[in-house]
Formats: C-alpha cells, structure tokens, sequence
DNA sequence: TTAAATAATTAAGCTTACTTAAATATTTAA
DNA sequence: TTAAATATTTAAGTAAGCTTAATTATTTAA
C-alpha cells in the first residue's frame, strides 16, 4: 500500500470516528490537501481494490478490509508517538509530526517490537486508544467531552484529540495535559463555551477546544 | 529530496569509499535494482541538479552538494541502525532493514533528537562510523581489513560492513561480533583465504567475508 | 419549488520513476 | 587492430498521483 492510499483511508477513518462524521469527497480532499477531483479518483480507485464502499456522490465508508489497513496504520502511529514521547521527550505535537511520517514505513516487525518495548500500552500521550491487531476499538464510556461535562463537578483530562500545534501550544502554556485535574465552573450554553479551574486559575474555552478535550468524572 | 534520488547518491558514495571504487551506470542500476536506462535517467536528472558530476560514458561523482546529502541520510541511517539496536535490540541485519526506511522520513530535528540520547556516538553498532553534519568522515588508520591482516598477531574486531543476511547469520553463529578478539592463525595468499581463531574454533573465511571485515591489532 | 450555490465527476494533461527495445559508444580479447 | 562483447544512451511508453477546466448532480435558500 501506497502512502496516499494509506493516508485516505486513515482519513475516511478518523472523520467516521467523530461525533459528527463526516467522510464526504470534498472534506477529505480538504483534509488530505488534495483537489476534489484527485479524491474521486482515489475513491473509484480504492473501490476496485475493496478497501472503501464508494457510490457516486455518497459518502465513503470503509470495507473491513480497509478498516484493518486504517487500523494498523493508526497503531503505528500511535505506537510511535509513544514510543518517542518516553525515550527522546518530544512535545505532543513534535510526535505527532514524526510519527505522520513514520506510520508508513514501519514493519508490523519493528511494530511489535515497540509495543513489547513500552509494556503493550493501550493509549498514547495524547489519551488516543492504541488499536491492538485485528481487534476493533473500544470505546471507553466513562470518558466524555469536555463540552458535555456538568458544572459543578471535578474531572480528570483523559485525552487531548488533535494535531493542531496552536492547540498544544495553548494546552502546555495553560497545564493541560492528560492526568491533570480541572473543576468545570460554569457551561455557558448559549455561547458554547465551558468556565474551567485548573490549578487556581480560570479559563474560559471556546468549543473548538472543548470538542476536543476528554474527561472523566472523578469520584 | 524524493527516496530515489537519496538512494541514488548514498549508492555513489559507498561505491566511491570501496577499496575499488566503481561508480559506473551499470553497477548502480544493479545495486538500486533498476534498468540502466533508468540510471542514465537518473543520472542526467541530477546533473541538471548539481548532485553529481555527469559525463556521457563517464563513471558518476557526486559534487559537494550531493556529497552533503549522502552523508546527511547515511548520518540518519546509522543513527536509526543505533537506536533500535540499543532501545529494542533488533539483530544487526534487522536494525539495517528497518533504518533503510527510516532514513529518507526521518526530520533533521528528530536525528538531532537521537543523536544526543544516545550520547553522540561515533559509530554504529557495525562499527559503520555515524557522519557528523558538515564534516567530512575520516578515515581510521589503525584499522585494517582482515584480508590484510598478518598472520601470528591478535586483532580486534572494530567494523562489519555489509548488509546481507547470510553474512550476519554467519557472524553471530561463529561469535564475530564487533569488539570480540581473533587470532590470525594463516593467510592463504595463493586462494585469498584467511585462517582465524576465536574463542577456540578454527574458522576459515573467503575474501568475500575477509574484505568486509575490518579489524585493530591489539597491543 | 426553483434558481443559485456548492459538491462531485469527467476529461485532458503533467511529473516522477520506472520499463522495453533499439541504437550507439566503449572495452576486451583474439 | 579489429571483431565481438559489453555498457551506455536514446526513444517510446506506462502507472501513480496529482493538476486545471469543464460538466453534471445535489443541496440550500429565497
């Protein structure tokens, strides 16, 4: 498999994973930075070789076989990311970065290797679920978004899903990170932003970032 | 840089610092596995780019430009070769196949990053000396190849350099390893062979093994 | 409910890195 | 020293993954 191919599918896959999904032709060309046309003739392409279910102007969804392929190339970039993050102490974006690249030129060898290295981790620094080979990812109930969190009540930050460098530049600068301890103060409905304690000092967060960011109730 | 031209110009500079230098059209199509027509592609390509020296019918030099990124991803390389060997402990064929990958995806910041984890090392763990950015590698004079080595003295193995399979299945099933201690017991001059003993057992080796193997007498 | 806006598709074309086949230059050996 | 062998180059063509421009379908908003 092609690195273009790989990306598309991990693309259809993480936009099919949000709470909106979202796998349309153009917000994967948009995603992908490729054009429109370019996208529908991955997507023709990738139909023949039965990695995506593509009907003219539908949304794409994966076949199983290409829910593995997207799977196994999120576990290695999250087993990078790991993997990195504990021996060089790279920052959540600087993994990112790295393991973008390395995810597709990475032996299920090698893999393994580092699975076994960091103790068969089940998560990676960003609190992303680390797919485990030809097992589908659970989804983990007691954790909610930031956004849906009540007032009133202390949670812990279990997963900062993103890519974006100003987000993790924001959340480092702020102590925001996974483990660390918030009380919810206030969710103002009407503007969709959410009144946060951490350490002392309140934050107000727009929904960009609280669509976002994990967590879970604590006792 | 795209992986083709890296590989291109790393082939030049490995062919350039063998004992026979041989930087010919046909002995690189042969060792990236392409079709002389494609080398000569190639090879007029990046003239026009100022990697390398091109004249028609002419063995290929690479220019300092081009001999700047050999090293550069040759540096990257060896530092992956080294990393792995050292953080996973991958066998020395396993470290050279994943780091053949690696090396054209890997960031400058990230060889950085390695580089001064593992202590800034000065070779790999093939003895394969890791290329300082900007410097030129220099040349270890105390060290020899065995085919050169006189018979009646002890040496010490400093440097396997190869990358085939069979012959690291050979050295480790005959405890070669770098830094391991040989006596050479005969050089058959007339068949270019080499009588060695190490750790007791008598081993007979052919040019093939005795030009690749690098060795310092000791005391 | 329909016109305008947006999205998706098709068609034609480009670049990279190859291929095979044919032509030409260089090297080797009789 | 020249004929044969080998090496290199040139020419034409291919597949992948893109592009732009034009066309067609779908969605949205008046």
């Amino acid at each position: 498999m092609t690195v273009s191919i790989e990306n598309f599918v991990k693309t259809i896959y993480n936009q099919s994973r949000l709470a909106v999904v979202d796998t349309r032709i153009s917000t994967l060309a948009r995603l992908l930075n490729i054009t429109n046309a370019a996208a529908t003739d991955m997507a023709r392409k990738l139909a023949t070789k039965k990695l995506i279910n593509y009907t003219k102007y539908k949304p794409l969804t994966l076949t199983s076989t290409g829910n593995h392929l997207a799977l196994n190339v999120i576990r290695k970039h999250r087993l990078w990311e790991s993997f990195l993050y504990k021996t060089l102490n790279l920052s959540l974006h600087e993994i990112h970065k790295e393991a973008e690249n390395l995810e597709h030129f990475t032996s299920d060898f090698l893999a393994d290797k580092i699975e076994k290295y960091l103790g068969f981790p089940t998560t990676d620094p960003h609190g992303d679920p680390i797919p485990v080979l030809n097992k589908e990812v659970e989804i983990d109930h007691a954790q909610i978004l930031l956004s849906d969190a009540n007032a009133g009540f202390e949670y812990e930050i279990s997963r900062l899903f993103s890519s974006e460098k100003d987000f993790f530049d924001f959340c480092s600068s702020n102590q925001i990170s996974v483990g660390s301890t918030i009380w919810v103060e206030k969710q103002f409905n009407a503007n969709k932003m959410t009144e946060i304690i951490i350490n002392q000092n309140k934050i107000l967060l727009n929904e960009d970032f609280t669509n976002i960011i994990y967590v879970k109730q604590l006792n």
